[in-house]
DNA sequence: CGCTGTTTTGATAATATTCAATCTACGTGG
DNA sequence: CCACGTAGATTGAATATTATCAAAACAGCG
C-alpha cells in the first residue's frame, strides 16, 4: 500500500503552503479554507510509481504539492504519449468522474492535497469561489494542451526540444512570480524517455538534439536533472514562437 | 459588417434548439432559461469567413447553432496547426478573456447564439447551474485535446485520417443520440488541407491517404462533401485505437 | 569494483515533405 | 445548357527528417 499520510512533506496548515496561491483553493475565503483543511489528506509516491491506471477507478482528486507527476496514453502496440504533466500546484482528477481516464505516474517522489471525490464534488457545488477557479484552471490546462498540439503536429524536433524548455523555464519562473529572462537554471526531472514521450519522438532523436543544443551552446547541462540556459531568448527563438506567445501555464 | 441578426436561421425560441440539450444551457431550468433567451442573440458568417483572429478582442462568447467553425494557430513562417474543430452545441469564447488566443474561421455558413461576454460572465456567476455545465464542456474539450494529441504525436498518416473520420463518425451520431455502428454517411466539411491542418500533416499526404483508403474499399466518396463510411469498426480498427476507446466528444 | 539502467552515437530504413505537374469538380457567365 | 475558368484535389519524383536497429559509453549504486 504506497499511500500513507505525510503531513511532514506537506504543510500541516494552509497557512503555510507553498502553491496555495496558485492551486484550486487560491480564491476561497478563511471559512472556505476551513472547510477544506478538514477534508484534505496527503498522500505520497515514491519515484516511479504509478498513481493510477487509465481505466481503473479513483476515487479522490487533489493537487501537486511537491514533485512531478505525468499524465499518459498508450496504444495497444506500447506507443505511448504524454498528454499532461502535472508540476506543483496543477490539479489531478475529474469532479463526476469515476475511472482514470490516463495512467497518472510519478517521475519524482511525489506529494499530493488529495480530496475524496465524493466531498470534493460536495464542496465544489457549496462553494462557487472553487468551481470558478476549477474551471479557469481547466481553460488554462486546454490552452497549455493546445499549444503542445501545436508542437507535435508542426515543429521539428529541434523546435520541439526548445518548447519543452521554454515552457519548463517559463513553469519555474511561474512559481517564484517572476517573468523568465536572461540566465537561468532548471530543474529538468524527465528521462530522455519521459522527454520523447512529451514531444512525440524517440529517445534517439531526443539525445541527438539534445547533443546539438549543448555544442551550440544554447544549453549547459549540469548533472543528470539540471540545465542552464544561458540565454532564455535565444531559446524561445529557436522554439518556433515568437517571443509574444501565451504564457502556456 | 458580417454580423446579422438572423432569427430565421437559428430558433426563434430555445425550446424549439435542436442543440439545447448538448449546449452550455443544457442543464438550465426554466427561469434561467428566460433570463438567458432575453441576453442571447444570433450571428451568422459565410463560409470562408474569419470570426475573429488571434490576439483580436472577442467581447462575445457562443455556441455553434448550425455549421463549423476551427480553432487555428499560426507559427511566423506560416506553418497552421487546427486546435479545435467547433461542431454544433460546441461552445466558443472564454469567460474573463478579452483577447482571443486562436483564430476563428467559418468553414461553411455558421450561425452562433452569442451572448455579449460581460452579461455572461454574470450569468456564470448567477446560475450555479451554467457553471458546472461550462466546466464539463470544457473537461470533455480537454479530453478531445489529449486524444487528438495522441493522433498529433504518436499516430501513422493513414491512422491518423482514419482517427479523424472515425471522430466524425462519433460526432455525427452523438447528435442523433445514438452510437456509430455498420454503415454510416457522414458529412465531411472540411477540405484537404483543411484536414492535414487538423492532423499535422500536409495536404498532399492527406490526399494519398485518401486515396489508398477508397481504393481499399474502407471509404466511398460521395461527391467532395460527403463520405460513406462501410463499416465502422473496421475504420476504428486501422485508427490504432481500441475499440473501447474514450467517445472523445 | 562490477552491475544495471540510461544515454550517446552510428548506420540504415521508413515515412512524410517538398516541388512540380496534371486532373477534376463546381460555379459563372455566355 | 454548355463551355470555361478556377480553386481544390490528385499523382509523381526527389529529398529530408525522423525512426529503427545495434553497439558502445557512461553514471549511479550496491
Amino acid at each position: 500500500m504506497p499511500v500513507t499520510t505525510a503531513p511532514q512533506s506537506g504543510p500541516l496548515s494552509c497557512d503555510s503552503c507553498r502553491i496555495h496561491n496558485r492551486a484550486v483553493c487560491a480564491h476561497c475565503n478563511a471559512d472556505e479554507m476551513v472547510r477544506l483543511e478538514q477534508a484534505k489528506f496527503y498522500r505520497t509516491f515514491p519515484a516511479g510509481q504509478v498513481v493510477v491506471c487509465a481505466g481503473d477507478e479513483m476515487d479522490f482528486v487533489g493537487t501537486v504539492v511537491t514533485g512531478v507527476a505525468t499524465l499518459t496514453q498508450t496504444l495497444e502496440d506500447g506507443r505511448t504519449q504524454m498528454v499532461g504533466l502535472l508540476l506543483p500546484s496543477d490539479f489531478l482528477g475529474r469532479p463526476r468522474r469515476i475511472e482514470a481516464a490516463y495512467t497518472i505516474t510519478a517521475v519524482t517522489d511525489l506529494v499530493l492535497c488529495c480530496f475524496r471525490r465524493k466531498p470534493f464534488e460536495k464542496l465544489l457545488a457549496d462553494t462557487p469561489r472553487l468551481a470558478s477557479r476549477l474551471l479557469e484552471m481547466t481553460l488554462d490546462e486546454l490552452d497549455a494542451a493546445r499549444e503542445w498540439m501545436l508542437i507535435l503536429g508542426r515543429k521539428s524536433a529541434r523546435e520541439r526540444i526548445a518548447s519543452l524548455l521554454a515552457i519548463l523555464c517559463r513553469r519555474e519562473a511561474a512559481l517564484m512570480r517572476e517573468t523568465p529572462s536572461g540566465r537561468m537554471s532548471i530543474h529538468l526531472p524527465l528521462t530522455r524517455e519521459a522527454m520523447a514521450d512529451y514531444l512525440g519522438l524517440t529517445l534517439e532523436t531526443v539525445s541527438r538534439q539534445m547533443t546539438a543544443l549543448r555544442k551550440e551552446g544554447l544549453i549547459d547541462p549540469q548533472g543528470r536533472r539540471s540545465i542552464i540556459v544561458p540565454d532564455y531568448a535565444q531559446l524561445v527563438e529557436i522554439s518556433g514562437d515568437d517571443m509574444d506567445g501565451a504564457p502556456l501555464v
